[in-house]
DNA sequence: GTGCTGACACAGG
DNA sequence: ACCTGTGCCAGCA
C-alpha cells in the first residue's frame, strides 16, 4: 500500500497520484492524458485531485493539454523545468511552455 | 433532486 | 497569442 497518502482517497485519486508520481524528470502529462490513460474520469476529476492531494506528487509535471504551466506557480515550475531539463518552448519574447512534441509522456509508452 | 463550482479541453473570434 | 463560450464529470450546499 502505498504510504504517505491519506486513506481518505478514493481508488481514482490513488490511480491518478500513482501516475503523477511515476512521470520521470523531464517528462510531463496533462490532465485530459492522465484521464484518458485511466479511462475513467475526466481531466477535471484529475484536477480536482491534484488540487486536493498534489501536494505529495511532481505537481509541475501536469500541466495543461498546450503545454502552459499552472497558474499561480509559473515561476516555481519553471525552476523546476530548467533543473530537470524539461524541453521548453520559448513564447514571443517573454514566457516559456513546455513543449508537449517532446514532453508528452505516458506510463506505458516507454521510447 | 437541483444548481454551482472547479489545478481542464476544444473550437471560434 | 489571448479571450469567450460550450462540453464533461465529480463533489458540495
Amino acid at each position: 500500500m502505498t504510504a504517505g497518502r491519506p486513506a481518505q482517497v478514493t481508488e481514482f485519486a490513488d490511480r491518478v497520484l500513482d501516475v503523477v508520481d511515476a512521470i520521470p524528470p523531464g517528462r510531463v502529462m496533462s490532465y485530459g492524458d492522465i484521464a484518458e490513460y485511466l479511462g475513467q474520469g475526466g481531466p477535471r476529476q484529475v484536477g480536482r485531485v491534484m488540487a486536493l492531494w498534489g501536494g505529495g506528487v511532481p505537481w509541475w509535471r501536469v500541466i495543461h493539454a498546450d503545454g502552459s504551466f499552472l497558474a499561480g506557480h509559473e515561476r516555481e515550475a519553471l525552476a523546476r523545468y530548467q533543473r530537470e531539463g524539461t524541453p521548453l518552448r520559448p513564447l514571443g519574447g517573454a514566457g516559456y511552455r513546455v513543449d508537449m512534441r517532446q514532453a508528452r509522456w505516458a506510463p506505458a509508452a516507454s521510447p
